[in-house]
RNA sequence: GGCGGCAUAGCCAAGCGGUAAGGCAGAGGACUGCAAAUCCUUUAUCCCCGGUUCAAUUCCGGGUGCCGCCUCCA
């Protein structure tokens, strides 16, 4: 079964075909590290990275590639207001970045440029944009025109005339078109600069990507994916440049994912509700926020709200406790080919298949979690039976949460092997005594002295269960 | 002015031609020595009005309401 995906420049659901069978180059628009990355930013690394994981999942050999945008005007103001320099700026960032990422799960890239990495790359991709008419050179800045590329417009959706007739577009000195935008900015007194061609300066915004995807994922790449805000003028340039100078495609399929706002509201500036990940991640598990962003469709807009996280906590919970159990009842269980296992079985079969097939339709995580759900409440009926069990079923079932939160990433904790301190183990064999004795008094003084030492007890027709409490 | 998206139960959220997945919360019930965990039952004129169709939440047209982009923004 083959995955489709909506492809913004279509905006249509395709057929998913890379360009070289079995192998998929993904160019995913990094931060610009200027400070913590937000929320909204998560949604994208986080959505991204399921989408590559399953991509790998269905045996693709997914090179992935996301860049880091380290010389732009918000980097050059900060850096200013902090007295420090671009790049002790970008490293304390790029530090952060993959500190945080790991927290949330998101895997590394398999590459991760730096913008400054690559100005000769620049340089060369604008002089072939100005040999082939594309582009122009005003004092110390080099534009592309737009007019002269006919396409422009295509992934946005909008004609030229259309783009630039809105009354926000500021029309620079020196621009041929209002909607030409800087390849190369000539330097400013104080900013940094790099030598070239048309004096000192420094890139445009665009220009980087198109050079560091060419770089790593060749002219044409397969996926390029990023925030939705990026669609236009970002992508839309970097296509414009890319396919301006190559005579090529650039990307085969784009990828963009849905607004995320708070509390109904845009996330902006200025209106100062802009959460970084690093604040939400003082008070919320990571396991929650992956899970709540992955519960709705990646392109959808979605809400965020400490509420609608609580929400989220609540189910994602019941799943992994779900687990829990079952690994619990699993480790007290005589390795059995039981046929009571059977019709487990079977359902675990249907779930992957369910799982599979609402992902490989634009990956539908929403729907897949459901599956997930739905075969929650079946563990829990088998492992509530008080009967003999097959434990080779329940572990079947296990390891099918295992190969889906290989991409999900919220069910099962970072670490386990957790195992208790031998004064616990002693009262749990105590209180158990005490049941077995119909103390009751005992038995449940010992529960809630367990309780106070943050572990629950539980009593199942298989003995009792423990868990930690937080 | 141009382009685009969304409107599904108290809340969140899939589905998109054959009368509605899943989750949260609520209410009953079962299980339990008591709990906990769990299970069962229960809650929807799918924004409105037309049209196409044997059949529309799902397609088309028109409303209404939210939202986004066209400017730095993931």
């Amino acid at each position: 079964m083959a995955v489709k995906l909506f492809n913004t420049i279509t905006r249509r659901k395709e057929t998913f075909e890379p360009l070289h069978e079995g192998r998929v180059g993904i160019y995913s628009c990094g931060p610009t590290v200027y400070d913590y990355f937000h929320i909204g930013n998560a949604r994208v690394f986080i959505v991204f990275d399921v989408i590559r994981r399953y991509l790998e999942y269905r045996g693709y050999k997914v090179t992935y590639v996301q860049n880091f945008t380290d010389i732009e005007d918000k980097m050059i103001k900060r850096a200013a207001e902090r007295g420090i320099t671009l790049k002790e700026l970008a490293e304390e960032m790029i530090a952060a970045y993959f500190a945080d990422a790991q927290v949330l799960g998101v895997r590394p890239a398999d590459h991760h440029p730096r913008a400054t990495d690559f100005i000769p790359g620049m340089i060369e991709l604008i002089q072939k944009l100005m040999e082939k008419g594309l582009a122009y050179q005003h004092q110390g800045d080099v534009y592309f025109s737009v007019e002269n590329f006919p396409p422009y417009g295509r992934l946005s959706g909008q004609p030229l005339e259309e783009l630039v007739s809105g009354a926000r577009v500021e029309v620079e000195e020196g621009k041929r078109h209002p909607g030409d935008f800087a390849l190369w900015k000539g330097q400013k007194a104080g900013e940094p600069a790099w030598e070239s061609p048309w004096g000192p300066g420094r890139p445009g915004w665009h220009i980087e990507c198109s050079v560091m995807a060419m770089e790593y994922l060749g002219d044409t790449i397969d996926i390029h994916a990023g925030g939705p805000d990026l669609i236009f003028p970002h992508h839309e340039n970097e296509a414009a440049q890319s396919e301006g100078a190559t005579g090529k495609p650039f990307s085969r399929y784009w990828l963009h994912a849905g607004y995320l706002k708070i509390n109904k509201e845009k996330m902006s500036k200025s209106l100062g509700n802009v959460l970084t990940v690093r604040q939400i991640l003082e008070t919320v598990d990571p396991q929650v926020i992956r899970f709540f962003m992955l519960s709705s469709h990646y392109r959808s807009p979605i809400n965020f709200s400490p509420e609608l996280l609580e929400h989220a906590e609540a189910g994602l919970r019941r799943m992994q406790t779900m687990v829990a159990n079952a690994e619990d009842l699993l480790a007290k269980l005589p390795e059995g080919e039981a046929s009571a296992g059977k019709p487990l079985r079977e359902k675990v079969l249907k779930a992957r298949e369910g799982f599979i097939r609402a992902m490989n339709d634009d990956f539908n995580t929403a729907e897949g979690i459901a599956d997930l759900f739905h075969l929650a409440r079946e563990v829990n009926i088998y492992v509530n039976q008080a009967g003999p069990l097959d434990g080779g079923a329940l572990r079947e079932a296990l390891d099918f949460y295992r190969e889906v939160d290989d991409m999900l990433g919220f069910i099962f904790p970072a670490s386990d092997g957790d195992s208790l301190e031998k004064e616990v183990e002693a009262l749990i064999e105590r209180r158990e005594r005490a049941r077995r004795e119909k103390n009751w008094q005992e038995a449940d003084a010992i529960r809630d002295k367990l309780k106070k030492m943050g572990i629950s007890l539980e009593d199942t027709p298989h003995g009792v269960r423990w868990r930690r409490e937080e």
